[in-house]
RNA sequence: GGAGAGCUGGCUGAGUGGUCGAAAGCGGCGGUCUUGAAAACCGUUGACCCGAAAGGGUCCGGGGGUUCGAAUCCCUCGCUCUCCGCCA
C-alpha cells in the first residue's frame, strides 16, 4: 500500500510515477472517496466530542446528586446521528481502504521502461552456455528415459500441472534443498525457519497477493478461510505483521523451504509440458527485514546470495532488471536470475529478487522503534528465491546430460549423494 | 468433538457502568551520584487517525448490541490455557 498521505498531497505525482508501470491511476475516483471522508470525518468527530463532554456532565450532575432527566433526552439524540455519521464514514473509509489496496507500488527510479519482458536490462552474465557435440534433450526427455521422472502418473493421481520423482532424482531434488538451506544459514546468516504451508487473508494481504489476485490462489473449501501458500514469502514476510521491533536486532534475515502452490490461472497453453510451470513446487526462499536506508544495498547482498547457489551448481545464468510494465504488484524493484536451459535454448527465470520498500510493511504494520526518534518506523521488506527447486533440477539435467543419456552431477552436491557423481538409468 | 477458564500497554498485572488510555511493578530513555560501572534516587516512557499548529478523535483479542456514557453488561467470532475423547 502507498503511503495515504503521499497520496492526498502528490496525487498527479503518483499517477505520473505509476505510468512507468503502465498502471492507469483514477484520480478522480480518489478525489471524490477522499472528499468525501474528510468531510464525513470532521463531522463525526465533533459530534464524539460534543457526546463525550455532555455525557461527562451527566456524570458529574449525577455525582452532585441532581435530576439528570433532562440531560439524557438531550445526549441521546445527539447519539443518534453520532451513530449515522459514523456508519456513513466506515463506509466511505472501506470504499476507500479497497482502493488504496489494488494500487501498485511505486517503481524505483532506476527501473528500466518496458511494457514487458522485452523491456528488461540485462545487467550481467556468469558462466557460458555449454556447447553438446550431440543432440540436446529437454528435462522431460532426460528424465522419463532415465525412468525418474513420471508425468503420467502424476496427471492420473491429481491432473495436469503435477510431476512423480522417484530413485535418484527424488534424492537430487531433497539433496538440493539441503545444499541450499546450508548455504544461506552458515555462510550467508540467514536463520532457518519452518511456517505454516496454510495461511489466512490477512497474511496474503499483508505481502499483497490480496485482495487482487484472488484467482492466482488455492483456497481450502473448508469451515475456515485458509489458503495454499504460493510463496513462502507470504508466511515468513507475515512474522512480523503488528509488531514493533527493536532496532538493534536488524537485519532480520530468513531462509525458509516450503512447498508452493498456484493455480496458474490465465497461463494456459504456457509452459505445459515439463515441470517449469506446476501447481505445486519446492522453493527454498531469503527474507529480509531492514531499515530503510539499507534496503538497495540489502536487494544486492540477497540477490547475490541467491546467485551464489547458481555459480556453486556451475548453472550458466544471467541477472536482467525487471522493467516497470513486468514487475510484480507489489515490488519497487526487482531482478530477476535467470538460467540458461539447453533444451530450450534459452535463459528462463529461476529466482526473482525484490525491493518492497515499505509498501509491505505498510499493509502488515510491520516496524521498528528508531534509535534517534524512539518512535516506530515503517521496516522496508525483500525477497527472494534462492532458488526455486523444481526449476534448479530442470536445469541440472538439461545442462548436465551427456550423450549416453545419463547425467552429471556438479560436485557441490555430491557430499548430499554419497558422492555420487552421475545420473543413470 | 465435549466441559470449563481466560484474552488489558514492550512484558507482568490491577481495574466489573462515569473525569480510565487505563494503577503498580519490570523493562526502555534522560538525569543526580560515581574515576567508570552497578546500586540507589528523581524525572520520563503506548499505538493509530485528522490538523500547519493549537487541538480533537479512535483503540483494553475482532465484530455487533444495550446505555446519556462501556475495558467493565449482553451476543457472536477468533485465539490461548486446563480436563475428557480421538489422533500422526
Amino acid at each position: 500500500m502507498l503511503d495515504p498521505k503521499l497520496l492526498r498531497t502528490k496525487l498527479s505525482e503518483v499517477k505520473e510515477r505509476l505510468q512507468k508501470r503502465h498502471f492507469d491511476l483514477d484520480m478522480g475516483q480518489y478525489e471524490s472517496l477522499e472528499k468525501q471522508r474528510k468531510a464525513l470525518q470532521i463531522r463525526a468527530q465533533e459530534l464524539q466530542q460534543k457526546r463525550n463532554s455532555e455525557s461527562k456532565e451527566i456524570g458529574q450532575a449525577k455525582q452532585r446528586g441532581e435530576d439528570i432527566e433532562p440531560l439524557k433526552s438531550k445526549v441521546a439524540a445527539l447519539a443518534d446521528e453520532l451513530k449515522q455519521a459514523e456508519a456513513s464514514l466506515g463506509q466511505v473509509q472501506e470504499a476507500l481502504l479497497a482502493f488504496e489496496l489494488t494500487i501498485p507500488n511505486l517503481p524505483h527510479d532506476s527501473v528500466p521502461d518496458g511494457k514487458d519482458e522485452t523491456g528488461n536490462l540485462e545487467l550481467r552474465v556468469w558462466g557460458e552456455a555449454k556447447h553438446y557435440d550431440f543432440e540436446v534433450k529437454d528435462h522431460v526427455d532426460i528424465g522419463e528415459q532415465l525412468g525418474l521422472l513420471d508425468f503420467e502418473r502424476a496427471s492420473k493421481l491429481t491432473g495436469s500441472r503435477f510431476s512423480v520423482l522417484r530413485g535418484d532424482l527424488a534424492r537430487l531434488h531433497r539433496a538440493l534443498i539441503q545444499f541450499m538451506l546450508d548455504v544461506h544459514t552458515a555462510e550467508h546468516g540467514y536463520q532457518e525457519i519452518y511456517v505454516p504451508y496454510l495461511v489466512n487473508s490477512e497474511s496474503l494481504r499483508g505481502t499483497g497477493q490480496l485482495p487482487k489476485f484472488a484467482e492466482d490462489l488455492f483456497a481450502l473449501a473448508g469451515e475456515k478461510e485458509f489458503f495454499l501458500i504460493p510463496t513462502a514469502e507470504v508466511p515468513v514476510t507475515n512474522l512480523h505483521r503488528d509488531e514493533i521491533i527493536d532496532a538493534n536486532a536488524l537485519p532480520l534475515k530468513y531462509v525458509a523451504h516450503t512447498p508452493c502452490f498456484r493455480s496458474e490461472a490465465g497461463s494456459y497453453g504456457q509452459d505445459t509440458r515439463g515441470m517449469i510451470r506446476q501447481h505445486q513446487f519446492e522453493k527454498v526462499e531469503l527474507v529480509q527485514f531492514v531499515r530503510p536506508d539499507e534496503s538497495y544495498q540489502a536487494l544486492e547482498q540477497l540477490t547475490y546470495h541467491a546467485e551464489e547457489i547458481l555459480r556453486r551448481l556451475e548453472l550458466p545464468y544471467r541477472v536482467v532488471s525487471l522493467c516497470g510494465g513486468d514487475i510484480g504488484f507489489s515490488a519497487a524493484k526487482t531482478f530477476d536470475l535467470e538460467v540458461w536451459l539447453p533444451g530450450q535454448q534459452k535463459y528462463r527465470e529461476i529466482s526473482s529478487c525484490s525491493n518492497f520498500e515499505a509498501f509491505q510493511s505498510r499493509r502488515m504494520l510491520a516496524r521498528y522503534r528508531d534509535l534517534d526518534s524512539n518512535k516506530p518506523e515503517l521496516l522496508h521488506t525483500l525477497n527472494g528465491s534462492g532458488l526455486a527447486v523444481g526449476r534448479t533440477l530442470v536445469a541440472l539435467l538439461e545442462n548436465g546430460q551427456q550423450q549416453d543419456g545419463s547425467v552429471t552431477i556438479p560436485s557441490a552436491l555430491r557430499p548430499y549423494l554419497n558422492g555420487q557423481e552421475l545420473l543413470t538409468p
